[in-house]
DNA sequence: AAGAAGGTCAACCGCATAATT
DNA sequence: GAATTATGCGGTTGACCTTCT
């Protein structure tokens, strides 16, 4: 298969961006939209090549990004689809308002990687590293393991189709906010069915990941059967970030919350916090409550499921990203 | 005060895949 | 259906910044 040659052309600048740079393709894009990256950088000006002024566009220049510290709920949620996702950054971040890939896989790498190894959970696997050395004696354990690997299959075919709707909803949004930039719609109708459309299967995949274990096959067809639950166990995700989205008005929401965990203790605090939404939301019975029964446990991991769809089903609608 | 070590993050690279010819 | 092109994604790098000694 071909490979896009534009990068290793001569005479290409590479590297940080200037403010000149950074001018030239903003104003650019405001009038043209950004149509062929290939394309736009000798129509901008701009001595780069496309995919440097795509990058540079989606994660710095983008007018609906939001920067700053990641608030406890964006990092549950990082936590919690990290677990079900692993690495798929763009799948993770379409349930993030306001984030890129890049800088979701940036604090995943430099902050939670670590936070959830130095509390002695694998970030790989999100289980205590204490499970590897036992043999796996533990039923539930193993059934938990099965469930989670169906999940993973399931989860994969889920994103395809959305990763084609999400494809599609951003290009139309994107048209729309180069029509209408004062309204910027985040959520056109269009993709609100698709995300319905999405969240019905993932919740019927989910079902049937605790159900009997079904071939995915079957619950593809029994799309009618299904319909999320109302779980209310998480945090309201749609809290300040939606709210400040609302308004139109991006505020560095995470410094804020931190320094609500109070003054001069506040990485006590945010070790407490984090560790609390951990321990609140994690089906992992060695990370909640220890003397819970392996009945209790497949609850919790319903549950654990269910705050995840929750989340599912609040955010992508809301996500910039449509 | 200065150098070392570690942390952060913007940007690049190469691969996979969708779209087009 | 094969070949080519364009785009998106995830892994990695390296420059810059902060903290430690």
């Amino acid at each position: 298969m071909g490979r896009s040659p534009c990068c290793d052309k001569v005479g290409l600048k590479k590297g940080p961006w200037t403010p000149e740079e950074d001018q030239k393709l903003l104003a650019y894009i405001e009038e043209h939209g950004h149509g062929s990256w290939r394309a736009l950088p000798a129509k901008a000006g701009l001595q780069r090549c496309g995919k440097s002024c795509r990058l540079r566009w989606t994660n710095y220049l983008r007018p609906d990004i939001k920067r700053g510290k990641f608030s406890l709920q964006e990092e549950q949620t990082i936590i919690q689809l990290h677990a079900l996702l692993g690495n798929r950054w763009s799948a993770i971040a379409t349930h993030l308002p306001k984030r890129t890939d890049n800088e979701i896989k940036n604090y995943w790498n430099t902050h939670l990687k670590k936070r959830l190894a130095k509390m002695g959970i694998d970030p790989i696997t999100h289980k205590p590293k204490s499970d590897a050395l036992l043999s796996g004696t533990d039923s539930h354990q193993s059934k938990n393991a099965a469930n989670l690997s169906h999940m993973a299959q399931w989860e994969s075919a889920r994103l395809e189709a959305e990763a084609r709707l999400v494809r599609e909803s951003k290009l139309r949004s994107f048209q729309h906010r180069l029509t209408h930039p004062a309204t910027t719609a985040f959520a056109s109708s269009s993709s609100a069915s698709a995300a319905q459309l999405v969240n019905k299967t993932a919740w019927n995949s989910v079902n049937n990941g605790f159900g009997d274990l079904e071939s995915p096959k079957s619950t593809l067809t029994s799309s009618e059967n299904g319909i999320g639950p109302s779980s209310m166990l998480m945090t309201e995700f749609a809290g300040t970030a939606s709210a400040s989205s609302e308004t139109g008005i991006i505020k560095q929401e995470g410094e804020q919350e931190w320094k609500g965990l109070g003054g001069s203790s506040t990485n006590l605090a945010m070790e407490d916090g984090f560790i609390n939404l951990l321990l609140n939301d994690s089906s992992d019975p060695s990370l909640s409550d220890s003397g819970k029964e392996s009945d209790g446990n497949s609850a919790d991991n319903k549950n654990y499921w269910n705050s995840i769809l929750d989340l599912v089903n609040s955010s992508p609608s809301d996500s910039p990203m449509f």
